[in-house]
DNA sequence: CAGATGACATTTATCAATTTCTGTCAGCCG
DNA sequence: CGGCTGACAGAAATTGATAAATGTCATCTG
């Protein structure tokens, strides 16, 4: 009766298959257990913890992502202005894509994310990382200035100034008719503030 | 044993009053009115419904920190960079004084908030009218150059890429060591874009 | 004996009964 | 007569008893 062995990648399938099914506040693991023609003991075997198996269902559906951005931040044979627009648009279609396209099973894994907030931090730490890594090949090719801080601080304010565009809680905004020149302006904006004049006294007139 | 009239304002301070002692799952309108020494058909003379006392409070608690910036946003003797980071730094000054100052009551208004979407609605309109205010002035002078889409859109764009220095949601962030470099870094190279050349070529080169 | 099972204790959710709160309004009081 | 009261109906929150889920583990099975 058990056709293939039950390894954590099945558990993991079928788990996606029944938040689908039943959303995220009334998909069990004897749920999951069932679906896979198991008892709820062997799931436990895989995963010690229910918020461990959610964990890693959703550390999962994170990865899909940050996969899909990490072979545009690498691209060498483009201008940094370039590569950095390509993945910022990339990130936003991705998101949005996420949340249009099936927009219970959004709902779903919003209601998972707050509850992995160590899976969220490290998805979050690589996102930042892939822009470094846009950041640091714009300077080292004299097309960018970081601010004081660095390629890493500058990448961080970079996340941060586009959450509009890519953290779920604004995800209601994206369905927003200008929102297209509402990305496209902060990019500009934050585009031309990395490559402003390098020489240029970055003005720092203190407010009162 | 009514010492002064009743008026919508005293009604407002002793909800505000209750709220700080209730917080805002357990603050009834009969609260107020035994506060006040009336009943609570009183209250709903001057508030027809408790959605609207809250609205109410609510507007009072946001103008506190709009009004505190309009006049920073009128300055005109000082450069619009420097008027634009003084209007920043104020906002998360006062935004993490809130939060920081008395947790509690921030966590109360934090509830009220999304009970009042057309209040918020109001206030970050406001807010962005300010930063308007701001842009225009500094465009006039020559000191910057709006995105496509003039200085609302380039004012809403500042508004967003700070949102985590000013949106309640990333409260729990203000108190993180760095937070305040982080801040710098934003402004920095939000300041930087505002303030580049303008002869130059904007850079619409597409992503792929 | 590796891996799965299902009975079990404990925690957490569900539901209906009861209480409390909101919002209205006819009448009272100064 | 303008402003306040308090009894009332309907809506919402609380409670407590019941049911279901999580997580453990001694036992079984191939």
């Amino acid at each position: 009766m058990s056709p293939e062995p039950l390894t954590a990648e099945r558990i993991l399938e079928a788990t996606e298959e029944v938040l689908r099914r039943h959303g995220p506040g009334k998909a069990t693991v004897v749920d999951v257990a069932r679906a896979l023609g198991v008892s709820h003991g062997s799931v436990y075997r895989h995963f010690g913890t229910k918020a461990a198996l959610r964990e890693a269902v959703t550390k999962r559906w994170l990865d899909r992502t940050a996969d899909e951005l990490r072979h545009i931040a690498g691209r060498r044979e483009q201008s940094a202005d370039g590569v950095l627009r390509a993945w910022l648009a990339a990130l936003f279609a991705a998101k949005r894509q996420k949340a249009g396209g099936d927009p219970e099973l959004f709902a779903t894994y919003e209601v998972l994310l707050d509850g992995s907030s160590g899976v969220v931090a490290a998805h979050l730490a690589d996102l930042v990382g892939q822009l470094t890594v846009i950041v640091e090949a714009g300077v080292a090719r004299g097309e960018f200035t970081a601010v004081p801080g660095g390629a890493a601080a500058t990448a961080e304010a970079l996340f941060h100034a586009t959450s509009r565009f890519h953290d779920p809680a604004h995800a209601p905004e994206w369905s927003r008719p200008g929102i297209g020149d509402a990305f496209e302006a902060t990019v500009e904006l934050l585009v031309r503030g990395l490559t402003a004049t390098a020489g240029r006294e970055p003005g720092r007139s203190r407010g009162h």
